[in-house]
DNA sequence: TCCAAATACTTTGACGTCCAAGTATTTGTT
DNA sequence: AACAAATACTTGGACGTCAAAGTATTTGGA
């Protein structure tokens, strides 16, 4: 199944041949599409024993870090850059598991909160540990590739509208 | 909806803070993700007009590259690195909308060989345009940041094993 | 020659994502 | 106070992906 040729390259190649344009923009587009592949494979593989898989691992993350391991469900979208229907989706399976409960908001009874149960906090700190050992999957980029990564997505993310204030110090 | 702080940078502080290890490839990991979710919904806004997706779009580029416009459904799953069922789908589709068409291989009856139509012809040219006039989405990534990003993720795809043979030279 | 193993594709099923529409509740204006 | 508009979430439908199982055909040995 592995070829013994760079399939991307190849590609740009061809777009050449048939004369069309903007082949550098096609590079690096279908370089972070494969890369996306890549690392969805192997997060996904390495949350699988933990019984999780990354989008619900994000939401018990998100959770955790809340002072009362509770957030809305529209919040979670947001932080997470996803579609309401996707959370309610996730939060579904989530509370299927007893990882999460859902919780009327106090004030707001249109808001629903996703809270984190003792199971989901504990389960969370495993997928931590898992991920972590498998380095996210980007092992293979070295420090200096993984900081040109960010550093060129970012600009790319600023342009996209993703936030708007200038970001904080990064390290 | 947008933010007024960098939610990866956010999430970096949260890891920090928690204590979690493998801050530096989460956020990479996480870049990569988000990128992908950009580029993959502006590369399918623009081709929802031409009436293509961006794996329906693949299968006709690739085509369109062949001598005749015609390949085995299993090396397009080997080129594009998609799944043998996924390809089925796709070309489904496109024969449903008379882009491409299935003909017997001639000397192998397990295969089965995509045809790209006249319609999948114009239509792929169609697209190509309208790709390159977003730029396939990586507007607001510079030269520098796209050679970056080509540059590390191909050690990426390197140490994934997606291929074995040094890659040959690249502008 | 014969047959188990490999190969090629399809089918089915579990999930994930988004959009659009529907329900409930709160806000902001007149 | 009244009500249209905005907000929050859920539902249902269209698609996309992959894994596993099923069918057909070809290969590679014994």
């Amino acid at each position: 199944m592995t070829l013994d040729f760079d399939p991307i390259d190849e590609a740009a190649t061809n777009w050449r041949g048939a004369g069309w344009a903007a082949v550098d923009a096609m590079t690096a587009a279908t370089s972070i599409t494969r890369a996306h592949q890549i690392l969805s494979g192997r997060i996904d593989a390495a949350l699988a024993p933990v019984g999780l898989n990354f989008s619900r691992f994000e939401v018990l993350a998100l959770l955790s870090f809340t002072k009362e391991g509770e957030l809305p469900l529209g919040k979670v979208g947001d932080r997470l850059q996803v579609h309401p229907a996707s959370v309610t989706n996730t939060v579904n399976r989530l509370e299927a598991d007893g990882l999460v409960a859902r919780k009327p908001h106090p004030t707001d009874r249109r808001t629903t909160l996703a809270v984190l149960t003792r199971d989901g906090r504990r389960r969370v700190e495993q997928a931590a540990v898992a991920l972590a050992e498998i380095e996210f999957g980007v092992a293979g980029l070295t420090g200096d590739g993984r900081r040109a990564v960010d550093a060129a997505i970012l600009e790319l993310r600023v342009a996209a509208g993703d936030f708007v204030a200038p970001p904080s110090q990064r390290r």
